[in-house]
DNA sequence: ATAGCCATGTAACCAGTTACATGATTTC
DNA sequence: GAAATCATGTAACTGGTTACATGGCTAT
């Protein structure tokens, strides 16, 4: 049997996964990464930087062509292959959440009226902005996974909404 | 006016916010912190160990009595107070997502079956122990912002058992 | 041709994670 | 009283973020 690939992160499988459809540079890598999976997982133009050349030290990328500007094209080999397939399924079971708006929420009551309101607001004009980009990836979805995955995406902004209108309700009444 | 308090990260903030409620030994805050926003903000023991001697440093907490097992109590400042009300208002809008597990979901179909069923097996497990104990939060909550904050951790994970369950259909579908 | 701009890439920093040492407490 | 255990604390490492340098493209 063949060596074991090396184990990568979730960042470089990330990039390893669009790869799949072919070479691509790093800047493209960033749009891609952005448009496909940005409301889910987030991915920074530094971390690709990084992660490619690493990547391509390891064997999983393969340097092609100099594009435009000095950037540099990667294609996929066949242990990067691997590797992405050995990274899907070591399953870290589920994920945990990290939000410091939530944090902030439950500590609300204790802000002058005028700084909690901005708080509030802030936070929902930027979750209802959020909100209309993902309703329109689920009417752009085809494939039932992504679709479903796009309705993933809806649900938890909803949530946050839903939740910032309760904290909205309950300072008024508290006022 | 009073000098401008330091900028804290939030890992400090959720420490000196359960701080308001009196002096706490490093133990303490990480299973307090575990307890009240586990489920929508994580806390490792090493950031919480980290983290206290800095915030004494930066004048924010001040330490007192030796506990048991030499473990240090803290407690909040008026600078740590005001610290605090500064991060909260310091609002950055949304915060991002970022879940391997939806990455994974998302590429799932490339897998073999029975690696594919494994996966979206064990996330649907630790979800749905997870929802029964944030479903006990909801109904345990009395304030009204807690509770709130509980159903949208919830509504999170209803969420993410739609998806796995979608994602679960699907591929039985095109097998 | 040149000035500004914007994409590319780099490097230093900060936060989160993992793995390890230490010593008090409890149990037999 | 000795051994095992477990909470406490520490240190090294990996990954994520922020801020900066560089140089090709574009428009005037």
């Amino acid at each position: 049997m063949p060596a074991a690939p090396p184990a990568v992160n979730a960042t470089a499988a990330a990039l390893l996964g669009i790869l799949h459809d072919g070479p691509r540079t790093g800047g493209q890598l960033v749009a891609e990464a952005g448009e496909r999976f940005g409301a889910f997982f987030s991915v920074t133009r530094s971390q690709v930087y990084r992660e490619l050349p690493a990547l391509a030290d390891a064997g999983l990328l393969k340097p092609g062509k100099q594009g435009a500007r000095a950037s540099q094209q990667y294609a996929l080999t066949a242990l990067g292959k691997r590797a992405f397939r050995a990274w899907l399924a070591s399953g870290s079971g589920t994920d945990a959440l990290r939000s410091p708006l939530v944090l902030r929420l439950l500590h609300v009551e204790s802000l002058p009226d005028n700084e909690r309101a901005e708080l509030v607001q802030k936070a929902r004009a930027a979750d209802r902005e959020r909100w209309a980009v993902e309703r329109a990836a689920v009417a752009g979805a085809t494939e039932p996974v992504q679709r479903a995955v796009a309705e993933f995406t809806v649900a938890h902004t909803r949530a946050m909404l839903k939740l910032l209108d309760a904290v909205s309700v309950a300072c008024q009444r508290s006022a």
